[in-house]
DNA sequence: CATGAATGAGGGTTCATTCAT
DNA sequence: GATGAATGAACCCTCATTCAT
């Protein structure tokens, strides 16, 4: 993050960044509008231009530092010495659930920023997806007790298995949720039905 | 289709087509630049215009073309009395990887359409996608042989399981195959691997 | 005319004119397309360019064609012989109604043509226009019985007001008649009203 | 007007807008290319939509700015209590007079505007001359003293007769002077000309 | 630090005109 | 003669970015 734009006072520094993510959550890159951006953080356009050079520069920006603040909240809030993949995949969901009550619009964006297609910044962040994924996310998911699992089993791909069954339930909620305000979805519900599918997956891999 | 574009030579179609598809897949609606398109197709500015009254008819009728190609193939090509659902499965992604042969961006359209956030064309994609989602693929998961299934599992989550499972690997294998051209992809390879994780599913979750 | 188009069938060239004065009429000579005028008289794209070269020819044709058919007429139907000021602007005020059953749209195109502004056609348009009003129009109204008028008027700013003054009723009228069809149009009514002004005139300026 | 353009400085104000009106008054809506009017007034491009959000609007904007300025004038520069026809016509001709020194193209631009037949700007201008005619220039004619016209003659036909000589009389000068640059007009010839037309019109009419 | 007027390259689209069939 | 697919210059308009104030 610029060190001009860290100066600012929180609230100012919060507006931006929550106009920005919302805007190019809902439009992508390109047709994100610098003008609406700053219109809806109320500054001017010199301004933004002022802290982030370019609208590529707010852009990547904005990725890296929601990452970093999902990757620090990771290491800080979820206990790694608990082994059992499950309770950390739930960990994890918790935890995203958090910071979604606090940046409404994070995962809209990130999971945008997953399959943006625009020539100007795909590129960079496909490398930086790379690194996120090899070295972070991985290994999230390598130190667990794989005593666990049945006998017989290819480990490496029941983990695989299990991580593509938790995407795919954030995804179906993300489409339930589409269009409703924060206070609409009922997020304790989420969790219940998440265990519902955990447990289905702990019957079949489990001993 | 546009029936003076259905009236041109197959060559010069698959042309315009190809050309098309690649550019919208590769940098998203707003960011494909009908010039890049005309001039990868061979062919005038105008003349594009002469047969997609603008870039949005252009894209939609791109993306109904190949979900309608894509669904016609899965009706006629796919073996509905096998009720197996992993035989099933097995058979869709052969399919996908013939179709693959022949239209080398189907599914990177296609799966970018799918996170489509243009303005100009979201919302008519989304009803599109709606329709064809509960409409034609759901229902092809829906007679299947539940009897195969271990007693005791919630048999619907392990449908989709089994499906967000599908949807992982794909998107696996897509990433790796990212950046190479269609030669250097080996698919056997990649029916085999899948052939892998279905083992895996099967041997958790039938009988 | 070009002598190609003469040798159309009559019906064939017609319902070309027709499409052509009426579009012109409407929109105006950059405003009007080709592709309606084509549409609109049945034949192709081709063809008319096959008959006049190109637009700016096809818009200067039709004006001489129905400037001289309207000079013609005033030439063969007006009773030349008749000196009375008043009564040649009856006759020639009966003569356009009549010009207008055969061709409705002739004079809103006539009149389109002398306030058309478009840069292709003005200076050409001006010039045959000057060459109409010297030549042909004035001269109608010089060789009149000037006897008649009151002693101590100058009797050419007379004629001129007469002149204006039929202009202003006839505008009044399209005014009046603007959007209907020629059905709908009372055109016995309009000489009536005609004749109340030129009683009005006629009461003011003659002895 | 724009709050925007009108915190302009006059000078670029009235560059633009000069150089706008004289290219639409020229070439009419369609045929103007906003490239001529940047061109001339020595503004880029963008900075024109940053006034007038888009060719229409500019238009528009014009025309009103340019009727409601006249019509401002007329209001205040012409005696309203005096109910003599001639005399309010020739404060009307000299108030035109005036106004055309200092906007060279306002006649002709509003003039153009009457017959302009541009699908994108006929609407919404007819219904504009509606109101204007109906509302303002019409009852500026109304209250005149009609005890001075000859006995036996109906008055309204008179009074429409009137003013159709004033066009007819500003027509022909406007046709003289078509191509001259305002300085080599003899504006003060025009009104004794004018003179002579009211004085035939007066002994014509006026008891 | 903060503003928003100003820029101009680039985009989508239209349309008169050509020409192979 | 007759067709309409094909062309490309010109159009209106957008928007990231700059810079004088």
């Amino acid at each position: 993050m610029e060190p001009k734009f860290l100066a600012l006072e929180q609230e100012k520094q919060d507006r931006i960044l929550n106009a920005a993510m919302k805007e190019f959550a809902q439009n992508g890159y390109k047709n994100t509008s610098t003008n609406n951006i700053v219109k809806q953080a109320g500054i001017s356009k010199g301004l933004l231009f002022h802290y982030f050079t370019n609208k590529r520069e707010l852009y990547l920006t904005l990725y890296d530092y929601f990452v970093e603040l999902f990757l620090k909240e990771m290491q800080q809030k979820v206990d790694w010495e608990d082994k059992d993949i499950f309770s950390r995949h739930r960990q994890i969901a918790a935890l995203k659930i958090k910071l979604f009550h606090q940046y409404e619009h994070i995962f809209n964006f990130l999971n945008a920023a997953m399959s943006e297609n625009s020539r100007e910044v795909k590129s960079e962040l496909d490398s930086r997806k790379e690194k996120f994924i090899n070295h972070n996310y991985r290994e999230m998911l390598q130190d667990i007790d794989k005593s666990k699992f049945k006998e017989g089993l290819d480990v490496s791909k029941i983990i695989e298995i299990i991580s593509w069954s938790m995407e795919g339930f954030a995804y179906k909620q993300q489409a339930k949720f589409k269009g409703l305000s924060i206070n609409e979805m009922d997020l304790e519900e989420t969790l219940q039905e998440l265990d519902g599918y955990i447990e289905v997956l702990k019957y079949s891999f489990y001993k």
